[in-house]
DNA sequence: ACGCCGTTTCCTGTTT
DNA sequence: AAAACAGGAAACGGCG
């Protein structure tokens, strides 16, 4: 998809995906006098002759007349925007002079009618491109050739990354989110001012030069922006990482293994201001005494654990902290926290006691049933347990390493190989396992991750992480994921997952969608939205 | 004891 | 070449 905008129309936002197919459908009435909306309708691969749409707006003079309309036109009175396919382009940034200032800005915005031709997409880039050198395809000029940068884009996808990962891809999507709740028409944005910015570039920026870049809605988008930033964790996980990297560095100089449970009082320090965007500041010192709260109270209640193993911290700092601090969550993850984060979450026990495992070796056990645990393992450095609730020492099912007594157990088959034991568990699906993990911050995004939560469609990210925790799920210390895939695929027959449409929107492996057969994956759905 | 379900295991072949 | 995909066949263990 293309947006253009511009005074001379031709400086073009190039999208991918087709989340923002609906904000098109939805804001399509918003749409003023200079925008160009091309769409490529079903698509697969974006191989040429591929149809677009093109909205001709009122009055608009310097349309590319391309071509007589092919023998493919949409059926008369259609306007339908509906199957949008990837773009196949990349962003480059407009060339300062090509961007003249709009002085008084449409305040109408028409509903315009469907341009009556269908054009070739090469035709049309040649024609864009040609004058302006603004657009750039990754195509290869053999016109039937799928794009080969098919990599995953999704429109969806800032909603679930820090603003410091967000690439320009990102960046863009988020402004048409902004766009889009404050009403505010596509093309009324400078939005190809912010098109060739990634979120680590626009962290740094001051609302000034927002103002430059967009003299009516830069303050607005930089408020938009910030708002967005003091949500975000981004910097509780700076000062996590420097205080983990602290601790790895007294640990290996001092007495023996660190473990999350020996978390010294002093080892939080604020950061070095003259390191920090001014900005935040404020920002960093408020989070810092949160952070430095919760730790004492988990320290507190790391204290009393073998003793007493009663303690109740505010369940809402503490897991939105720590679940924030796990992930890097976005503002939106962390609005999932609470649900994700259950007692109930089917992953969090076998989460919980594998990272449980380095507590003093009086506490061997840990009752998942009754507490809420957060964990964040920063990849694997080291990790904090932040407890809420009632934590007694038990004997709960499972709690317990069973390897060596499933060993015991295994029964063998008729070739003499050694069986695993159990592999059914009542309410516990693979899918729904895999469903589960989409939803908890310990595994999405880092194992798991929505591809398009929307349509169902997630990724795995790390299948042998998966196949492990699916294994200890199951107290299966052989699963794989070539096994675990193997059972994905019996999903196909039940509707449960349905092949992932070949429209080189996803990536071709380890890509799956949820079908009409699963359920309950669809609530980040209407978190979404 | 039996049948069903939801895998798990093993395998061969294909696709990316 | 390696990883992932596809799917057949048989085994397994829990459950009704």
């Amino acid at each position: 998809m293309c947006v253009c905008s511009g005074a001379d129309n031709r400086i073009c936002t190039l999208l991918t995906g087709d989340s923002v197919t609906i904000d098109l459908l939805e804001n399509r009435h918003q749409l003023a006098a200079h925008v160009y909306f091309f769409i490529f309708q079903d698509s697969p691969a974006l191989a040429c002759p591929a149809p677009l749409v093109a909205l001709a707006p009122p009055g608009a003079t310097d349309w590319p007349a391309l071509a007589s309309p092919p023998s493919n036109t949409l059926p008369a009175g259609n306007t339908g925007l509906a199957f949008v396919g990837p773009s196949a382009f990349s962003v480059v940034p407009p060339a300062p002079t090509a961007i003249p200032q709009v002085a008084p800005r449409p305040t109408t915005t028409p509903v315009l009618p469907l341009y009556p031709g269908l054009m070739c997409l090469p035709a049309l880039l040649d024609k864009l491109s040609g004058s302006q050198g603004i657009l750039r395809s990754h195509m290869s000029s053999t016109p039937f050739k799928p794009i080969p940068n098919n990599e995953k884009v999704d429109l969806a996808r800032f909603r679930v990354k820090d603003p410091v990962e967000w690439l320009v891809d990102d960046v863009v999507s988020w402004m048409l989110d902004v766009a889009k709740r404050h009403g505010i028409p596509f093309e009324e944005m400078n939005m190809h001012r912010f098109a060739n910015l990634t979120g680590q570039q626009m962290i740094g920026m001051t609302e000034q030069n927002f103002i430059e870049r967009d003299p009516i809605w830069g303050p607005l988008i930089y408020n938009e922006f910030r708002k967005n930033l003091a949500e975000d964790t981004s910097v509780i996980d700076e000062i996590m990482k420097k205080y983990n990297a602290d601790e790895e560095a007294v640990a290996v100089a001092g007495t023996g293994p660190s473990t999350s449970f020996e978390i010294p009082k002093t080892r939080i320090t604020a950061p070095n201001p003259s390191t920090m965007v001014p900005q935040f500041h404020a920002l960093t010192q408020t989070l810092n005494q949160t952070l430095n709260q919760t730790l004492n109270q988990s320290i507190q209640l790391n204290t009393n654990l073998a003793q007493n193993l009663q303690q109740t911290l505010n369940q809402s700092l503490a897991t939105s902290l720590a679940a924030g601090l796990s992930t890097g969550l976005s503002p939106i993850n962390l609005g999932l926290v609470h649900n994700s984060l259950s007692p109930s979450s089917p992953l969090l026990g076998a989460q919980i006691q594998q990272k449980i495992s380095p507590l003093p070796s009086e506490i061997t056990s840990f009752n998942a049933s009754t507490a809420t645990a957060v964990c964040s393992d920063f990849e694997g450095l080291t990790y904090h347990v932040i407890i809420h609730g009632n934590i007694t020492p038990l004997h709960a099912a499972g709690s317990e390493d069973c390897s060596s007594v499933i060993d015991s157990k295994l029964k063998k088959n008729k070739d003499g190989k050694p069986r695993k034991r159990s592999q059914h568990t009542k309410g516990n699906k693979l899918w729904e396992f895999i469903r589960d993990a989409l939803k908890d911050p310990l595994t999405c995004p880092s194992v798991v991750r929505w591809e398009d939560p929307i349509e169902g469609v997630f990724r795995i990210v790390e299948s042998e992480k998966l196949a492990r925790l699916w294994g200890e799920r199951k107290n299966n210390t052989k699963m794989t994921y070539e096994k675990l895939s193997r059972a994905m695929r019996t999903y196909y027959e039940k509707q449960i997952l349905v092949p992932v449409p070949k429209t080189g929107l996803y990536p071709k492996k380890l890509v799956y969608k949820f079908g009409p057969g699963a359920h309950g994956w669809d609530a980040i759905k209407e978190e979404l939205l």
